[in-house]
DNA sequence: GATTTGACATACCGGTTGGTATCCAGATAC
DNA sequence: GTATCTGGATACCAACCGGTATGTCAAATC
């Protein structure tokens, strides 16, 4: 029973958490536009007026979400590839502990679904999503990078390449986890992504570190 | 100057096919859901009225197009498979002849990722879709499975998996190309084509001693 | 403890929505 | 040629939308 007494500052950011939190929810189920700013504030205890004491328009809340949803991504990413095996296993487990994270927040692939809408409607939005893709598919691409280096592999394709196709993969895979919730699971996922690894080494030809 | 003269089912058939088109059109700019009849109707140089002479509701709308769409979608997959070489450039060519059908179609990957979004919010539709998606995917099993079965490999995991990963693949794809128009182009997707399916070859073979 | 401030509630606005009721002109039937 | 039928136009509706103006009451300031 403890710190009842919340300063002003406090207080707001609370609210504004909370609108935020309310979105997502509400979000999944009716989607970025088809939900009402009412509909959002009323989910989370409020009325119109709170929102737009915290949020400029809807889009400003829009640009909000995904800032903080890409944050996490990001940190994500980088658990993920953090472990130290070989080549294929190693992608396994990366795609594991991907796919483990995207599901502990059931909100994330909708959201992701949902930009992604919205951002082919909004130019502006759109640019705002790509240049944070950006930045997340540089970081991919030094971790690739610095894995080629060290098991001296000729990739087929550019690191650039390797790195949008396992996106797209992600992404695709992470759609059907929400069309089917049932026959998609993380495993498939993993599969993918081994059988997609094992395919640059047989491409790239040497594979193997005594290959030379 | 010829067949000006339409019987009344021509005439309403035409205006039906009308509406249809413009509502491609303008779905792509505003999405399923933020399109208004009143817009589909004007693009298509009609009225409300005439809309509702031909569909119940915006959602019979919404299943038509579907139908209309996968059925030219199950059209192009049969072609894509349809040459006869060796596994990875055969991967490399259908997934080249799928990507150039697709992209013939301006509006198919932005209408695939409406009816996604859409079959998020109203189960039933959703039904509908992944009922259509089935009957795909059984056709693509079917295909793969005779493939399998002329070249006698053992693949790592299921058909019916492959199959999954195959779509998860192209629909993460499509959905960059409507992304970054520019960055993401049909060589993109053939490489990722060929690159998973040495995987599988690659796979096949290690698990594949000859003395079973 | 009076005054000021500001987070949130309330009430309201113009515009738009999907859908309906009605009407009309031209195709069809006789 | 006349009566009927119907595809589509027009007018209209209640509901809802994002956004704004204003009121209110507790926290912050002195």
């Amino acid at each position: 029973m403890a710190a009842k007494r919340l300063t002003r500052q406090e207080q707001q950011a609370r609210t504004r958490a909370r609108l935020m939190e309310s979105a997502a929810k509400v979000f999944r189920r009716k989607g970025m536009q088809g939900a009402s700013i009412d509909e959002v504030a009323e989910a989370a205890g409020y009325t119109k007026g709170a929102f737009y004491a915290n949020f400029r328009s809807k889009e400003e809340l829009f640009l909000a979400m995904l800032d903080e949803r890409f944050g996490e991504r990001l940190a994500e990413m980088e658990r993920a590839f953090a472990s130290d095996e070989s080549p294929p296993e190693q992608a396994r487990h990366a795609a594991a502990e991907f796919a483990g994270s995207i599901r502990a927040d059931p909100d994330h692939d909708r959201l992701f679904l949902e930009f992604a809408s919205y951002a082919l409607q909004e130019p502006g939005f759109r640019e705002e999503l790509l240049a944070r893709f950006e930045t997340l598919r540089a970081r991919m691409a030094e971790i690739y990078e610095r894995r080629i280096e060290e098991y001296g592999i000729e990739p087929p394709v550019p690191v650039d390449q390797i790195v949008r196709m396992v996106i797209a993969m992600a992404d695709g895979w992470s759609l059907w986890g929400l069309l089917e919730p049932g026959a998609v699971d993380d495993k498939l996922f993993e599969s993918m992504m081994e059988i997609f690894t094992a395919g640059i080494g047989a491409l790239a030809g040497a594979l193997e570190p005594e290959g030379a």
